[in-house]
DNA sequence: GCTTGACATGCAACCGGTTGCATTAAATAG
DNA sequence: CTATTTAATGCAACCGGTTGCATGTCAAGC
């Protein structure tokens, strides 16, 4: 095993060179002060010895750490991944290095993180934080924050605006002659589930739709099969899901209870982070995850550029795919 | 906007409780040295002020940063998140911050990622690396690493044995009747891959079957699509594809065209990502990511307590799950 | 030929902690 | 009651860079 963890400091390059580690530090970071021979010593110094700056050294005295901090409910859930591969993409083009958050929808664990990553990042990008906006506010006055999908007002925050499309889902459903639904809902302190939620519900009074909420805390398959029992014993004739994953356990279940879809009962999802690989394919509301993800990331990179706060309110609209799993209320059980 | 960016340090703590910053320290990393009634003073002094301390500071000086730094080929693909997220939380258990990196399965990403990474990092885990054996060791040599997926001997590694499963898949499509079968591959540098591949021609040599082998480079939805009518053109009657996202691009494109699964053509998918969600429900190769994610982080963890590295090769091997895309070969295209 | 700048480089303090050793006071031993 | 431990705390160097200011050099300006 070859030696480990002597990695060569500014000294033994200053020493190698014959100058002063001052010198060597305004090679790498502002060679225009120094005179091109002196550079060039230097940086064929440093690239005998093999010597990188030490970051942590770096960060210690100029308070710039390359970092910045992205804290996700739940990684596995698929609606974030693509977002996390964006944002990074975003954060790599501007050399900086991401710390990813799991907060497994836990506020306390959330915190928790912030804690931890604090003081080793530039800024933070919280998604779909589950935090009181009390909380989000005081570590917004801590360090550069960046909201996506919660919108506290004077935090900069990018949000995916799945009303629209939602509402589309129900003017969908009531042309299809439906006339009871229910609403699968989402985590209690999303924001996202509340939107789709009062989405629903204006959208069926202004149609003459009847509305049923059901909730639920942990968005995932397994909680779609649980409730289909209730949702069915409401008499409904379709529903719409908080999102795609618990629509998904839905049509497991109804697939099992013998209820054929969309004949006899009609789900819509929401994000569309399944494409049309559920059967049958899923009619849900499209996602922009990924421009969010690039979007809060440059809202980021500006703060930390000109740390002027703007109240920025990126919003992104959304619309509804139609697919296979609505139709036509006629043929429904009743 | 609150006041940003000052927060107390030591000194502030160690002036207000009357005593000097190396007592200030002990208090949070060595209480015990000290006197209870100190302790006492030294914490109410930091409550009141609100002292945390500083991370950067003390990874300069004690050379320990919390923070490793997880590498994976793509974020997006439904194989990473579980692992990410069990890899998370492990580190989370012992107060690690985790790093993502996105290496766009690119070996040059890859590596300036590490070494972005490198310096702030005490360790790292690289999933499915596409770096030479060359480059992995030399990283090894430097920080202590554990592998996922990728089987260098002498760096400690956890495997995902697919081979196992994808003999059985093979047995399983000879005893359904298939005769020729082709083999869709994934990225070259993926240990993964080599992996499946050869179990398939050894499987099939073993039985008697014949294999065609067809590759791809980024294993996804929509290369499955496309690799389709060459997988037909060779006339073969069944197909395992590299992952689970092929063999649905694939699935999509044979429905598109007509050809009836499991009754025209049988398709096998490789690491369960989809579960039962597609249509006809996959027939695939189980998947152990959880668990290869906390094993690898355990492993690390433990290199970074004990420094002495064990030469480890964990292994975790697989299974059929047997779904609805599998069926006799009698009924399939000749 | 002496002053004045501009430019290149060095000096030393600083970022915010940690830690080996020295110092002092209190406790125990002889 | 003095000698010796032991426990608690302080001192100062160190981690590896950055940066304001001082210094030195050389060329142009008058």
């Amino acid at each position: 095993m070859p030696p480990r963890q002597n990695r060569p400091t500014i000294n033994q390059v200053a020493a190698a060179a014959g100058v002063t580690k001052s010198s060597v530090s305004r090679a790498f970071t502002r060679p225009e002060m120094l005179s091109e021979e002196t550079v060039r010593k230097i940086f064929a110094a440093a690239e005998e010895l093999g010597y990188v700056p030490n970051h942590t050294a770096r960060a210690l005295s100029t308070g710039r750490h390359g970092n910045i901090a992205l804290i996700v409910p739940d990684v596995a859930n698929p609606f974030f991944p693509p977002l996390i591969r964006a944002a990074q993409a975003e954060a790599d083009r501007s050399d900086y290095c991401v710390f990813l958050g799991n907060s497994d929808e836990n506020p306390k664990q959330e915190d928790k993180l912030i804690g931890r990553f604090g003081g080793q990042v530039e800024g933070f990008v919280l998604v779909s934080s589950r935090l009181s906006d009390a909380q989000i506010i005081e570590h917004a006055g801590r360090a550069p924050l960046v909201l996506i999908n919660r919108d506290v007002p004077g935090i900069p925050r990018v949000l995916i605006d799945s009303a629209t499309g939602v509402a589309q889902a129900v003017a969908h459903l009531a042309e299809l002659g439906h006339r009871k639904l229910v609403y699968v809902g989402g985590p209690h302190g999303s924001w996202s589930n509340k939107q789709r939620r009062s989405a629903v519900r204006r959208a069926a009074r202004k149609l003459g739709l009847e509305v049923v909420v059901i909730s639920n805390e942990f968005p995932a398959f397994e909680f779609g099969r649980k409730v289909t029992p209730s949702v069915l014993a409401t008499g409904a004739t379709a529903a719409i899901a908080f999102d795609d994953l618990t629509a998904q356990g839905m049509l497991a279940e109804l697939a099992e209870q013998g209820v054929a879809v969309p004949d006899d009962f009609s789900v819509v999802g929401c994000d569309d982070v399944l494409g049309a690989a559920t059967f049958p394919a899923l009619t849900t509301v499209s996602n922009r995850s990924v421009e969010a993800g690039r979007a809060a990331l440059n809202l980021l990179m500006d703060m930390l550029q000109n740390q002027a706060i703007r109240d920025v309110r990126y919003v992104l609209d959304t619309s509804l795919v139609i697919r296979k799993t609505t139709g036509p209320a006629e043929s429904a059980l009743q």
